[in-house]
DNA sequence: ATGAAAGCGCTAACAG
DNA sequence: CTGTTAGCGCTTTCAT
């Protein structure tokens, strides 16, 4: 690798002289700054980052902490800030942690090491201590998870809302027995979004058992076929679905549509997330779409601001993006067989 | 940020000491040892990797260069690769391209100057010189396309062989008049792909014009969105469909679906990549199915070994992996007026 | 307008 | 068993 050093030997000047006019000092003459660049760029010179962050320079590296980037979710986020991050010089580093703390603690540890300029973390249930202390150490941001002991600046969106909104739309269309499958309540969305849930249904003056719940500690397709299936099953099985999860969805989708059932007619289902194929299930999934990628733009912007402004700005932030209830054809009012004129 | 002097100092004793015991180096006393890791973990210790590097260590860090990870192709490669090299205690840096070759400039260089380990890229079709240069002072590995300038390791899949299939199975059903719809022939993979759909063709004997192809600059949903509408217009619009993008094949089904074509009715269609939702989309897309976690798996494995070994050992390296046809019901017999009682 | 030298944090060679 | 010293590549005083 080429140092300023070889190309100061190669002009017979000094490697101060060469790292000034490469940063195009003032007072070097313009001729030895175009010997210089000529130099560099013919030896093909890039300058070593290791080298200036032990001069006090700050890596231009963000982390993206989260459970799996496979999730469409994740990988729209991912790429969002990848972009606005570029245009600002910044790189992405990406750490999946598939929901292990232990996972999620080595990688802080690395990031640490590698003193990256920040961190955008999706934290798991319960964080580590030691990630915890690490994460004190780092500007970092909540995304969507939000845990209390990992500081307040917090971007994510209206968990608690936007399934409060999906039920109450069953609700109104005079649903009783209405069924809310979504991620484990250790997790704080997936606490909002039972919350949600079971804030619609009082609100309706449902009663409580009018509302059956099924909480995967994993939110994996595997899983969501597996609930669905437990749910279909017995005499009282609901006649809505509202689902809390992305993979959950997925799974209950595959499941739905290799067992034949009818939809809206025999179960009327709201999805979680909006991703390509929700539309061309069966009648259209009416689902819960979320602002992720507004989102994420907002996340990548306040954090490039914050890695800009040197003073400790670290005043807390919180950033709520609302759902929206996207309304396609697999909800309907239940006992299909009467088709119901009502409006 | 704590440093070993720090800690050196909190215990009276040299940095050097503090390094060796933290390295567990044998001559240090065992209870030397312990006081020191103990004050390593009061303090909060991280050890600076930029400082190790300036020793001659090397990064942990291997980029993945694509051009977008929301594509799930590319999502599960960099999934894949991130959960391999996180047993091996690498890091995966996340670099999106857009397919712009500037872009792809300006991230190698950044990689170039954290000095990186390894990069694993999707080129763009004609990398700028610059990158070239750049790549051949660091480690790498192709995915998917290849470059001939950009060195002879290369990992993808049978593009070739994958498409001749595809297009093989709807001639022997009968169709004569069936269409290509691809990326661009810029890109190895676009141009090995319409190779393997005129290989078919030929083989078959069907005259040049049975096929008919649109081929997209721009792999987008949109692009395939417009391009199926424009193939279906006309009096002799093709009777078979055959795919050779993923984005373009999300376009094309959400398409096809709006406009209630029927599948496979007025149309067959065989998809690319085998996606959440191809299964439920209509009567099951029949679709390219490609070994990509494998694939990425090998990949990763491949670079990890390469890091380790000293040696240059750069011999050329090339894995192709094999697609397979995933049949499903979106491909029948031409005219479906007669269900045509054949095998 | 340019050089010489110091030092960032760490490790390794060289002394004890 | 432990300490001293040098140097990785770069920027930044402090001297010319």
């Amino acid at each position: 690798m080429i140092t300023t050093k070889d190309i100061a030997e190669r002009l017979g000047i000094s490697v101060s002289t060469v790292g000034r006019a490469l940063s195009d000092d003032a007072r070097i003459s313009e001729e030895t700054k175009f010997r210089v660049r000529q130099a560099a760029s013919e030896m093909g010179y890039v300058g070593n980052r290791a080298a200036r962050m032990m001069r006090g320079a700050s890596s231009n590296v963000v982390a993206l902490v989260i459970p799996d980037i496979r999730n469409s979710f994740y990988s729209t986020i991912a790429h969002e800030l990848s972009k606005n991050m570029e245009a600002e010089g910044f790189q992405l580093m990406l750490s999946e942690t598939d929901d292990d703390r232990m996972v999620e603690l080595r990688h802080l540890r690395e990031l640490s090491a590698n003193r990256v300029a920040g961190v955008i973390i999706v934290p798991t249930a319960r964080p580590h201590g030691d990630s915890i202390k690490l994460l004190r150490g780092l500007p970092h941001l909540q995304l969507l998870r939000r845990h209390p002991s990992l500081g307040s600046q917090w971007f994510g969106v209206d968990d608690h809302e936007s399934l409060r909104e999906a039920t109450a739309h069953l609700v109104a269309q005079g649903h009783t027995r209405i069924a809310y499958l979504g991620g484990p309540t250790e997790l704080p969305t997936g606490a909002e979004r039972l919350r949600g849930f079971h804030s619609a249904l009082s609100e309706a003056g449902l009663p409580d058992d009018a509302g059956r719940t099924e909480l995967g500690p994993p939110s994996s397709v595997e899983y969501g076929r597996e609930a669905v299936r437990r749910l279909l099953e017995g005499p009282d099985a609901p006649t809505a679905l509202v689902l809390g999860s992305i993979q959950l969805t997925l799974g209950v989708l595959e499941e739905l549509s290799e067992q034949g059932v009818q939809v809206p007619g025999e179960l009327s289902v709201v999805g979680f997330g909006d991703e390509p194929g929700f539309s061309w299930w069966g009648p259209g999934l009416t689902t819960i779409g979320l602002p992720i990628q507004e989102m994420a733009t907002g996340c990548a912007l306040w954090l490039m601001r914050r890695l800009k402004t040197k003073p400790e700005n670290d005043g807390p932030y919180t950033s709520v993006s609302p759902g929206s209830l996207v309304l396609r054809g697999s909800t309907a009012p239940p006992d299909g067989k009467a088709p119901s004129s009502s409006a």
